[in-house]
DNA sequence: TATAATTATGACCAGGTAGTCATTTTGATG
DNA sequence: CATCAAAATGACTACCTGGTCATAATTATA
């Protein structure tokens, strides 16, 4: 008579997360145009049935599969920052995190950079996604708007280099993804982080 | 008899920009995937049929759409750069450029931004598009190994500064296009001017 | 104007896929 | 073990859209 035990629970919780990882690895691989639902339901070892037991839609999938690792890359990205002492570090601190989710979610990372950031400009978009850039961005201007108040860099319009900030670290990461030529690797933030600290320094 | 006169020739010629450009305006509008082939030829005011007369699909609407203008671009942007004597004014041409193709071409932008430029992480892409892509960094990349051979700037990985041109001049436009909150304008082109001239000086 | 060639049309078709639901399987409970 | 609710399944459907083609309109030629 119990509804749902509490093991239940925790399964049902366990296999949201295989379908939502599962998504990841497909949608990365094949986009989200060519990716077909039951793609997703093979890479997780279910039938399609059963993933409309726990999503409504591919559209949903898609959602909820980004914004898990989105959420955690932001608390990831904030933890590291706040635990930074100088503006320098937390730029730094910045910019490492991103690269160690690359190694770790790439998936994540791929869709993100080729086809989910395109959607600010056509259709809506989940508000959650919308508050947790805004909210990234905001955070780094922070920390320029306070190191400008204290003289330890020139002063710049903070939201200017914060937006300069994340499309260093946007390139940084599609560079890592296609292998452009090159390989690419640490230089390349290393590089990225001391043309900030250049074009900062008061 | 006359297979093809010259007069019929430079009418074809005609519609045949005439359906690039309504194809611009309305996959810029809808992305490629909510675009239906109808949606084109009601823009272009013809039939579907008709479509198919110029074009042997989707895909090659939108590559052609898309082609037309990326050789204008890459053109334009040559052409500055030439004209320009120092490296400096070489790379405010750079920018330029695209800031003044950003007013004129805004459809060709938004689709390019939204979501042309992850195409080159999945499936393949046009080579002739990999060839202006790269070449345009290449040029850039070459106007950095001379400045810095003639001790102009201070020696940097040129493809890398090359990289970082690019990704500061796509954080404008993809800020111009969706106007994030407050509007922005040339004050962001010249700040990315100055960031990367403080980073690259002597 | 009559004739023929070129160009345009849009109803139609075939293929593919998101989402459903009647049926089956699982596993908890007494 | 018997019973039953909850979970899983996958064949099926309803719909959509890229591309075709027989027909019609237009334009050039004689």
């Amino acid at each position: 008579m119990a509804v749902s035990s509490p093991g239940r629970k925790a399964a049902t919780e366990k296999r949201r997360c295989a379908i939502l990882q599962a998504a990841r690895a497909v949608f990365a691989r094949q986009g989200y145009a060519s990716t077909v639902v039951d793609d997703i339901a093979t890479q997780a070892g279910i039938a399609k049935g059963t993933l409309y037991l726990y999503f409504p839609s591919k559209e949903q999938i898609y959602l909820a599969a980004l914004l898990e690792e989105a959420r955690q890359l932001d608390a990831d990205s904030r933890a590291a920052m706040n635990a930074a002492p100088t503006w320098r570090e937390k730029l730094g601190a910045y910019l490492q995190v991103r690269l160690n989710y690359f190694e770790s979610h790439q998936d994540f990372l791929r869709i993100y950079m080729s086809e989910f950031r395109g959607m600010f400009m056509h259709g809506k978009l989940n508000p959650e996604f919308m508050h947790l850039i805004q909210q990234g961005e905001a955070q780094l201007a922070q920390v320029f708007a306070v190191a400008a108040a204290r003289g330890e860099i020139r002063p710049v319009n903070p939201e200017l280099a914060a937006a300069t900030v994340s499309d260093l670290s946007r390139g940084i990461m599609e560079r890592q993804l296609r292998n452009w030529g090159r390989p690419v690797g640490p230089d390349d933030a290393a590089f990225a982080l001391d043309v900030l600290c250049r074009a900062l320094a008061a």
